[in-house]
DNA sequence: CTGTTAGCGCCTTCAA
DNA sequence: TTGAAGGCGCTAACAG
């Protein structure tokens, strides 16, 4: 079998009897002064040969590669989806690629991904940082590499960051519940190791306490959510139970939601329940669950932008002071946080 | 400004004494025939420089980028994050990136991204096939582009296709409501205009046809899911009503699951419902909803591995045949498709 | 207006 | 065991 040989710009050149550099010109645009009937020899050309240039060659002459690296903790959260999608909407709109890697927050990955990215040459980063890479982030802005960070902050660096006023919503969310009569609230979450969640539960705590309401430690959970059944089984197991539950992000509410069902065969007529993510089945759920969205897609969009704004930016960007970019979360009613037991 | 000069092949060199190809030669492993201490050299003016290879200039050489291209549907299905994550991590392990596509079932936007590809000289691609491209591919295949299908056949091309069983599935999920007692099953899947689509309507056919039962026209709908609503005002002002809908998939679900809150506040006793896609609340809903998954990172898996192989297999691959590996469908049996009114 | 030339950073014979 | 030379496909001065 022959392989196949691709046709270059050289092969064009001879079939439209130009050379190389004119047909380049060509390509770029830069007809200003070229003769008509030039042109149309070397559009004739291309056609012909099924000419399609080659991004590699062009890539290692330019110095870049009209592409991007995205590092995100996992993309089959809901946050990771919307958020991925928004990117590659952006950056296909102004014909760039993405290279999209998953570091389920594992330090390690994130590093092998990132070498791998540097490597290809990408023409900058947007990174969901895990807690422990300060270091590998630090060199990325010392070789001067567009970067911007996604939901996570990490106030040491630098570095552009789009998230969530998580404070605020979080204080909005309880404000909400204490409004519907709700005093004791429990609290579920990850284990708190980054921002967006010490500054949820920071959120939690400051709500409570302008409310003059006590936090019963033993109804707050932060952890890792595959232990949330135990910690609950103990909860409903007291003679002083919560009257609503607020969980840091989509994950715990499912947790939650399937110890509910297990244990109660639903979520009981005397519980409220607040979430933070939008999950898909909020509407639809029996009751309908209030949610404390985060305009994920918007979110992701802006991420991009301001990559791209780094990037075409480039050299006289210099002394930009790096903005923040903190989007407010939509608190979504819903019939879960309103007691529906009282109204019996 | 200054810009940062990478350091490249020559400044290691320099720094070592050697030649550039010396160097090159070590990191490709060629160590067989070194002096011992000229490897430390280069070893150790590599950690100095923090030299990092330019896989741009090596693919050019090398004619390979250890890059594929991945052109889905939408990232915001289930089903793609799945297989998308799938073959991420097979990529990853074997040291290959992804370029990921979301072609909204667009052929134009399909297009665009082939081509894209193309010029970054990707070495291979997976593709869900949008039904109006075979041109496009028939182009891919004669230029030798290893290539594989995921989810939906174009029987008239040679490509190896991962895909499910899914007439078959339908069968099994019509077998199992009819065996509970079913006979009136409504079927609600979007506009079958692609082979699971129709794969899976034809099983529901047969099931019903094998179990004698009729099929009522005015019970099934295959179109736009923005209008099923409609479809069910319909359905549900009837005389006769179904005892039971099959959704041939995750959005159909959903859409049914919305009117079903909306018009009777949850799902009704006596209505019973099964689903294509394994949804993420399928456990904890109430009722808890049988489903018919795919074995989606799976099939995502197996994609890249075939894909990986025709990569690897290169010239001698030649008249291999292109098998395709079919999935079977897991019915996973919960609340939803018992009749629980019956039960009173 | 178009062609010549000189690389981009790396790999790969082929000599030495 | 190491080095020199040529070239992958394209772009960008600079000549002509």
């Amino acid at each position: 079998m022959l392989t196949i040989r691709k046709v270059t710009l050289q092969d064009v050149a001879d079939h439209a009897a130009v050379s190389k550099s004119t047909v380049s010109q060509y390509l770029n645009g830069r007809y200003t002064y070229m003769g008509e009937n030039t042109k149309k020899r070397i559009q004739h050309a291309i056609q012909e040969l099924k000419y399609q240039p080659n991004a590699i060659a062009r890539s290692l002459k330019q110095k870049k590669t009209t592409t991007i690296g995205v590092i995100l903790a996992n993309i089959l959260h809901r946050f990771s989806t919307q958020t991925s999608r928004a990117i590659e909407d952006f950056c296909h709109k102004h014909s760039y690629h993405v290279i999209l890697c998953n570091a389920d927050d594992d330090p390690l990955k994130e590093q092998s991904y990132i070498e791998m990215l540097k490597a290809k040459q990408v023409d900058g980063f947007i990174i969901v940082p895990t807690a422990f890479n300060e270091e590998m982030y630090k060199h990325l802005l010392d070789e001067r590499y567009p970067l911007v960070f996604l939901d996570r902050k990490m106030k040491a660096l630098p570095v552009p960051t789009i998230s969530l006023k998580n404070e605020k919503a979080a204080l909005k969310a309880v404000s909400h519940l204490i409004e519907n009569g709700h005093k004791t609230i429990a609290y579920v979450s990850s284990a708190v190791t980054i921002s967006p969640r010490s500054e949820r539960f920071t959120g939690f705590e400051t709500g409570m306490k302008k409310a003059g309401l006590p936090i019963n430690q033993s109804f707050v959970y932060t952890g890792n959510l595959d232990e949330a059944a135990a910690f609950y089984d103990h909860v409903f197991a007291g003679s002083r139970q919560p009257d609503a539950i607020l969980t840091g992000n989509d994950r715990a509410l499912m947790k939650t939601l399937s110890y509910l069902k297990n244990r109660f065969n639903n979520i009981p007529d005397t519980l409220s329940l607040l979430t933070f993510d939008d999950v898909e089945f909020a509407e639809f759920y029996s009751p309908s669950i209030t949610t404390l969205e985060q305009p994920a897609y918007d979110m992701g969009t802006k991420a991009a932008e301001v990559l791209m704004s780094q990037i075409k930016g480039g050299e006289n960007m210099e002394n930009t002071e790096t903005t923040d970019y903190c989007f407010e979360g939509i608190l979504k009613i819903r019939e879960s946080s309103q007691k529906r037991g009282g109204e019996k």
